[in-house]
DNA sequence: AAATATTTGCAACAATGTTTCTTTTTTTAT
DNA sequence: ATAAAAAAAGAAACATTGTTGCAAATATTT
């Protein structure tokens, strides 16, 4: 069985045309995506909602995590084997290359301690680095 | 002369009424704001395109910084001095406050080392924790 | 293959952000 | 202090992004 759909059933998710391209795109992709870069890449073949909808499940069931970034455009990437529905584990680093514009997930690099004074409580910590990528340093 | 015209003096920006008035609710919070807290505090009492302009005139001076979310909904707050015109050192935590929703810029706590393969280069690391305040924390 | 459950697409709406142009305000120079 | 020049604000129109409710279509279960 294709691996896309095993993916979909491990996580109780029917499997549509949607579903199935949308996390191809994912697969297919080394970096992270946003909303318009799937409309983009589908051709608008899909419903606006039922993008949106289909980035929302996925991010339900660990499947993919978001990305914080400064520009009101919210990325996705996939998410490691250790996330889950209902908790996501991203202690990995991402990122954003200022010159070909790709997020990446760094999943080799481990996030860094953070040490905050007593009286704050940590609970996740998310670390965007702004540089540039492997590909585009090496050309 | 008033610290708040003094300011905006200094970056070259003329001393309107919309800008003493947000730099003001930026001087007078200790968390971030976002464009909406602004609406809000302001009573609308401004064109939301000069809310969005002078947003974007106190970044490109260095007045103020973007802090990245997963929200799609950008959140500013006040640099410290070693920002300038066209160059940001944003190299202190930001923290998310789980309880109360409030961001904040933990300006003591240094931005840890991130350690990244051979080619990739690094030009600025955000940091953004979500967690529990100090203020959530004591009550 | 039929019944049930789930998902999709559509329409309408809400929020957020941008652009152009005219009017108003601020600054500069007299 | 005032007139000229420069800058900013406001208004209108538009673009983008995201949400909700509902009927039609598709997937799953029996």
């Amino acid at each position: 069985m294709d691996s896309i759909v095993q993916i979909l059933k491990q996580n109780n998710l029917s499997v549509t045309e949607g579903r199935r391209k949308i996390l191809s795109l994912f697969l297919n992709s080394n970096g992270a995506l946003a909303h318009a870069d799937i409309e983009k890449n589908t051709h608008s073949h899909f419903d606006r909602v039922t993008v949106y909808r289909t980035l929302q499940s996925f991010v339900d069931k660990g499947i993919i995590h978001t990305i914080p970034t400064s520009d009101n455009s919210i990325k996705y990437a996939l998410c490691k084997d250790e996330c889950g529905e209902g908790h996501h584990h991203d202690h990995h680093v991402h990122l954003v290359c200022t010159r070909c514009g790709n997020t990446f997930c760094l999943d080799n690099v481990v996030t860094p301690t953070v040490k905050l004074p007593r009286d704050y409580t940590i609970q996740q910590v998310e670390v965007v680095v702004k540089g540039i990528c492997k590909a585009c340093n090496n050309q």
